[in-house]
RNA sequence: GGCCCGUUCGUCUAGGGGUUAGGACGUUAGAUUUUCAUUCUAGAAACAGGGGUUCGAUUCCCCUACGGGCUACCA
C-alpha cells in the first residue's frame, strides 16, 4: 500500500465559503497518513474558478485546520518548495500542458459558444461532448484546418477539450473499494482549459499533484466518476508511472431524509455544518460553527475520525496522537454515514470530562465574558467548573448550569416553593441565617450538618426545606449539589442570597 | 435516463461460512442524586429480498430492490 515513495498528501479546497464538516474530515484522513507514513501534508488552494472566490475563505479554511490541530506543513502562507499553493498563481503553467496534449492528439480546441451548448443540450435530452457527437460539434477535430487557423489567430474564445478514446476500459484499484472501472464510451470530454485561460479543476488537480509530487488521494466519493478523466491525463501527460494511489471516502450524508449533508440542513435541524462561524461576505449571512457552538476540537476531530473509520476495537475516545498512531486505510469504511448530532454531543461531553482544568478555564474565561462577568479568579473559576463540568454537552452550557456562581439569582421559581410555604418556615430560615452567621468553618460537610441539625430542631420535615434553600441561592430546581455551592459561594454571599430570597418569597 | 459506488439494531459501527450477531449514541425501565443533570444497572432493538455455491450462509457469487454520487467553460 505505501510504497518506499516519500508520502505526500493534499488537502485541497476551493475557497468559496465555510468549511464543511464532510471537508474538515477529509483534510484530517489526509494528516492522519501523512503523519502515520512520516510524510507531508499540504494544503492547495484550488481557486480556478474566479465567479466563485470569496474573500476571506482561504484564511477562514487556514483557521479551520488550526483549531483542529491539522495545520499542514505547506501553504500559501508557508509555502515550501513546491509553491505556489494557490492555483490562481499557477494560471500560466497550465495552457502549456493542454497544448501539449493537443500537439499530441489527446486533446482538441473547441469553438462552440457556452449558448450554442445550451441549445445542444435543450435540442437532445441526454447531450453529451464526446466521441459520438464532437464531429457535429464546432472544434478543431471536425473544422478545416485552416478555419481553426483563422479562428486562433483571431483570438476566438475557445476552450482545449480532452479527446476520450473509444471502446476502451479504464480501471484501478481504489485504496478503498477496489477494483473501479469505468468504459470509456460513456465518459465525456471534459473541458480542460476555459475560454479564461483558467484550466478547469481536471488539468489543474493532474497537473499539480504531479508538480508538487503527491504520493496518495483522499477526496469525497463524489469524485469518483471523475477519476477516469484524471487517470487518462496522467497517461497523455506522460506521468503515469508516478500517478498517486487513491482513495474515494464515503461521503457524510443528513441525518433524516436523504443525500449530501449540506449547510442548510443545519438551518434546518439545528446543528452546526461549518466547523467555525461563517459569515459570508456577499449576503452577510451567518452560519453557526462548531467552535461557536460549544465543541472542543477534540471531541470534533474524535467524532468526525469515526465517521468512516474505527480502529476494530470498542475504543471511542481517542486523541488526536492517538488517531495518527492507529489510523489506517483498511479500517476506512466505504457507505456514506449519515450524521448524528447526539453522538456529537456526546462526543463533546466525554471530552470536556476527561479535559484538565488548566484546558478548560480559557473556553470558560470567554462563555463569562459574553455575559459581561471578567476577572474571575482562577482559584474559585476551578472549583466552579468541577462542580459542573460533568453536567455539560456544549462547553457553552457552563452558563446555564453555572451563572449563580457569578450573579445572584434575578427570578425565582416561587411556584414550587409558595403553595407548601408556612410560617415555621419563615422562621427556620431567619434561624438558619442567625446560625450561618456564627458558623466557622465554612465547608461543605460542616453546613450540611449544621444545616440537618437545625431541621431536626425545628420538627419540620428534610424534604420541605433543601427545595426552598436551593430556590434561594440558585433561582431554580437546577445546579450541584447545595451544600457545595454554599460553600464556594461563600458564607456572607450565601446569607445574603437567603436574605433576598426569603424576601422575595415572603412579598407574594 | 445513463454511468459509478454502496446496503448489519432508529443512528455510528464490530464481526465474518457453524456466534446467545458484540459495542456506542439515542430510547425504555429501575437505582443513586431530598433539585435538575450526571452516573450506574437492566431491557427492547439489525444481517434489504430472491436465487445460487456449500453439509451449513448474515458472511462468497449473481440478480432485484432500495439508498447515494456524478452527469457545467463548479470544485
Amino acid at each position: 500500500m505505501v510504497d518506499d515513495k516519500k508520502v505526500r498528501v493534499r488537502f485541497a479546497p476551493s475557497p468559496t465559503g465555510g468549511l464543511h464538516l464532510g471537508g474538515v474530515r477529509t483534510a484530517l484522513f489526509n494528516y492522519l497518513f501523512a503523519k502515520k507514513h512520516n510524510g507531508d501534508f499540504i494544503l492547495r488552494i484550488e481557486d480556478t474558478d474566479q465567479t466563485r472566490f470569496v474573500a476571506g475563505a482561504e484564511e477562514y479554511i487556514i483557521e479551520c485546520l488550526s483549531w483542529c490541530g491539522i495545520l499542514p506543513q505547506e501553504s500559501p502562507q508557508n509555502p515550501g518548495e513546491f509553491g505556489p499553493y494557490r492555483q490562481s498563481e499557477r494560471k500560466a503553467s497550465y495552457r502549456a500542458y493542454a497544448e501539449r496534449l493537443v500537439e499530441d492528439g489527446n486533446a482538441y480546441y473547441a469553438f462552440d459558444t457556452p449558448e450554442e451548448l445550451n441549445a445542444e443540450r435543450n435540442k437532445t435530452p441526454n447531450f453529451t461532448y464526446g466521441h459520438k457527437t464532437r464531429s457535429s460539434m464546432r472544434n478543431s477535430l471536425s473544422l478545416p484546418e485552416d478555419e481553426v487557423r483563422s479562428l486562433l489567430e483571431n483570438n476566438t474564445p475557445h476552450v482545449i477539450r480532452l479527446k476520450v478514446p473509444e471502446d476502451e476500459t479504464i480501471s484501478f484499484s481504489d485504496m478503498i473499494r477496489g477494483q473501479v472501472s469505468f468504459e470509456t464510451n460513456i465518459v465525456d470530454d471534459k473541458i480542460l482549459l476555459k475560454a479564461d485561460n483558467m484550466p478547469t479543476y481536471h488539468l489543474a488537480v493532474v497537473v499539480d499533484d504531479h508538480k508538487m509530487q503527491i504520493s496518495h488521494i483522499f477526496r469525497g466519493e463524489e469524485w469518483l466518476p471523475s477519476a477516469p478523466i484524471h487517470i487518462l491525463l496522467w497517461e497523455y501527460l506522460g506521468w503515469k508511472k508516478e500517478m498517486p494511489q487513491w482513495a474515494h471516502l464515503p461521503l457524510i450524508l443528513k441525518p433524516d431524509g436523504h443525500g449530501k449533508l449540506s449547510k442548510r440542513d443545519g438551518d434546518r435541524l439545528g446543528f452546526p455544518v461549518f466547523a467555525m462561524n461563517w459569515t459570508d461576505p456577499a449576503s452577510g449571512e451567518l452560519i453557526k460553527g462548531f467552535r461557536e457552538m460549544g465543541f472542543l476540537p477534540e471531541a470534533f476531530v474524535n467524532m468526525l475520525a469515526l465517521l468512516g473509520w474505527n480502529d476494530g476495537s470498542d475504543q471511542e475516545l481517542f486523541s488526536l496522537e492517538e488517531l495518527v498512531e492507529k489510523f489506517s486505510i483498511e479500517r476506512i469504511n466505504n457507505s456514506g454515514a449519515k450524521f448524528d448530532f447526539e453522538k456529537a454531543k456526546w462526543f463533546n461531553h466525554e471530552w470536556i470530562k476527561k479535559s484538565d482544568i488548566e484546558e478548560l478555564r480559557p473556553y470558560f474565561t470567554a462563555v463569562l465574558a459574553e455575559h459581561q462577568i471578567f476577572q474571575v479568579e482562577n482559584h474559585y473559576l476551578d472549583i466552579v467548573i468541577n462542580l459542573v463540568k460533568e453536567r455539560l454537552m456544549l462547553l457553552t452550557d457552563f452558563w446555564d448550569q453555572a451563572s449563580f456562581f457569578f450573579k445572584e439569582p434575578e427570578t425565582y421559581d416561587l411556584a414550587s416553593v409558595l403553595p407548601k410555604w408556612t410560617v415555621e418556615k419563615t422562621s427556620f430560615f431567619t434561624d438558619i441565617i442567625e446560625k450561618f452567621e456564627g458558623y466557622e468553618p465554612w465547608n461543605s460537610e460542616g453546613i450540611e450538618s449544621l444545616y440537618k441539625l437545625a431541621i431536626q430542631a425545628s420538627g419540620l420535615k428534610m424534604g420541605e426545606l433543601m427545595l426552598p434553600f436551593r430556590i434561594m441561592l440558585v433561582g431554580g430546581k437546577f445546579g450541584p449539589h447545595i451544600f457545595d455551592i454554599a460553600a464556594t459561594l461563600g458564607k456572607e454571599e450565601s446569607i445574603k442570597r437567603i436574605k433576598k430570597g426569603l424576601s422575595a418569597i415572603l412579598a407574594q
